[in-house]
RNA sequence: GCUCCCUUCGUCUAGUGGUUAGGACACCGGCCUCUCACGCCGGUAACAGGGGUUCGAGUCCCCUAGGGAGCGCCA
């Protein structure tokens, strides 16, 4: 039998990183076992669920790279064949219809409560016969006693006792199906061989075995895969800034910098810290998953991203880089050959964002000097130097970082200066901040004419303080 | 409350009865150096607690504590 799996959300908010997670691994399960991998948006709750979710899910899985073989299925397109199903389950007596009032529901839920009892239904129906024609749900009959074993893949073998479980509704008063029939027919219809999901369905995983076994299905394998936490310990969530996947993108994190981190958040091969797609189809296995829940730490995902940045191609990071240049105003076009910038600037940024920010200068003059920077650089005593570099740097007739590396040696070696106390006047002068690369290739990119201008800039900068104070 | 699950440095983890408990991020030193960063070297830091089993326990068993999830006509 082909391996099969599935990533199924519910259509009613973004993609996070839980759920970037369980699709990988889902994904990595079926890529390493040569198998499909099946979306199917679960949207039976047409309450909350968005066309915009769906498409943001999408974008978010497709950003990520995790394609899927077969789908996007949609539930709600599939009412028909749930309640065939139900149908059948009603025929054989395995389903009943229900009729209990809300009001019944929740003062039994009540009473349950105070007598320290788990609250569920008490199978008041059961035995009743209601005229199918008036408002009524339908219950899935579940087994009274016995157990239900489920071999997970992640977890082990959990035993639950039918007498905890009760009979669910698989159909409601509007006639719509619910989540554990769905589930259960759709993984069953589309042949699923693995569901890989959050352990927050570990214990809804009884019922639907409950209810396969009704049908004379056989269930799937189940690996339940434990959740992600925020700093604070409790389940990630919007308000840790458990962003949204496509949050990431906007932040300036490399796909495949997110799809390493998030692979190694409960999964670990022995040392190796990065791991390349392929390497992660070749090594990952779905039972070595930790069985505890993990921290998202997004200093270790910064460290992984500039791991990335630094070692890709630096076309196609200038490629990724352009757009964030765009939020700043910039158009790449307009200046230096972005490529040489990334390669310049590929040690020093942990995020695209923040290559942008620290690659602005090279395409347009800054408003305002770094503060502390100018305070510290650009003095009186720069000013000579500042004004040996521009008469130099204006006779320039080769622009090289070659060239340029020469004449900053010479000056320094002609004035008696450290290397330094020429390059870092000139450094706050031409990049406005302390930090750049090398200072012969920060002049370089810069261009001549700009470099020009913004030491005229500077020496007036100087002057005006010198007035100043 | 009931049921299920979980528990090694701050964080992610290695570890499958005998280890100076290893690695990574972060942090702190140092080196390199025109700045920043990279890189390199070094350091601080953990088996939740208590009982067993055993010659020997992070590893096996039990209890306690703490955390998480579920208990919907949500998924």
């Amino acid at each position: 039998m082909t391996t099969k799996t599935r990533f199924a959300p519910s259509p009613t908010g973004y993609l996070h990183v839980g759920g970037a997670r369980t699709a990988l691994f889902s994904w990595l399960h079926v890529r390493k076992h040569g198998g499909k991998f099946v979306l199917r948006i679960e949207d039976t709750d047409l309450e909350r669920s968005t066309a915009e979710s769906v498409n943001a899910i999408l974008e978010g899985i497709t950003w990520l790279g995790l394609e899927y073989d077969e789908g996007p299925f949609y539930q709600t397109q599939r009412f028909d064949r749930y309640n065939k199903v139900i149908q059948e389950l009603i025929d054989q007596d395995l389903a009943y219809y229900c009729d209990c009032p809300k009001e019944r529901l929740e003062s039994l839920r009540e009473q349950q409560m105070q007598r320290k009892e788990k609250p569920r239904y008490d199978g008041h129906c059961r035995a009743r016969q209601i005229d199918p024609e008036k408002p009524h749900v339908v219950r899935f009959r579940n087994p009274l006693e016995g157990g239900v074993v489920v071999d997970d893949l992640v977890r082990g073998r959990v035993i639950f006792r039918n007498e905890e479980l009760d009979d669910l509704v698989i159909r409601r008063t509007d006639g719509s199906p619910t989540y554990n029939l769905t589930v259960v027919v759709d993984d069953s219809d589309m042949e699923i061989t693995h569901v890989i999901r959050g352990d927050d369905h570990l214990n809804n995983t009884p019922r639907q075995i409950n209810i396969l076994q009704a049908l004379g299905k056989t269930p799937p394998r189940y690996a339940h895969v434990p959740m992600i936490l925020g700093d604070d310990g409790s389940r990630l969530s919007k308000r840790h800034g458990a962003l949204s996947v496509m949050e990431y993108r906007k932040q300036g994190i490399l796909p495949e910098a997110l799809l390493n981190y998030l692979v190694r958040l409960g999964w670990s091969h022995g040392d190796q810290e990065i791991f390349s797609l392929d390497e992660m189809i070749e090594l990952f296995d779905i039972e070595e998953v930790n069985r505890a829940a993990s921290t998202f730490n997004n200093d270790k995902l910064l460290w992984l991203n500039q791991h990335y940045i630094k070692h890709d191609d630096p076309a196609r990071i200038a490629h990724l880089l352009s757009p964030h240049l765009g939020d700043l105003d910039i158009d790449p076009a307009s200046g230096p050959n972005l490529v040489d910038v990334v390669i310049a600037q590929q040690e020093r940024a942990r995020t695209l964002v923040e290559m942008a920010e620290i690659s602005a200068f090279f395409y347009k003059d800054f408003d305002a000097y770094d503060e502390k920077a100018a305070r510290k650089h650009l003095r009186p005593v720069a000013r000579d130097v500042l004004e040996r570099v521009r008469h130099v740097l204006a006779e320039m007739t080769v622009w090289t970082p070659e060239s340029l590396h020469q004449a900053v040696v010479d000056i320094a070696e002609s004035l008696e200066l450290k290397l330094g106390k020429v390059a870092q006047p000139l450094r706050v002068a031409i990049a406005g901040r302390a930090a750049s690369p090398g200072i012969d290739v920060t002049l370089h990119l810069v261009g001549q004419q700009a470099c020009l201008r913004r030491i005229d800039k500077a020496l007036n900068y100087i002057a005006q303080r010198a007035t100043e104070n």
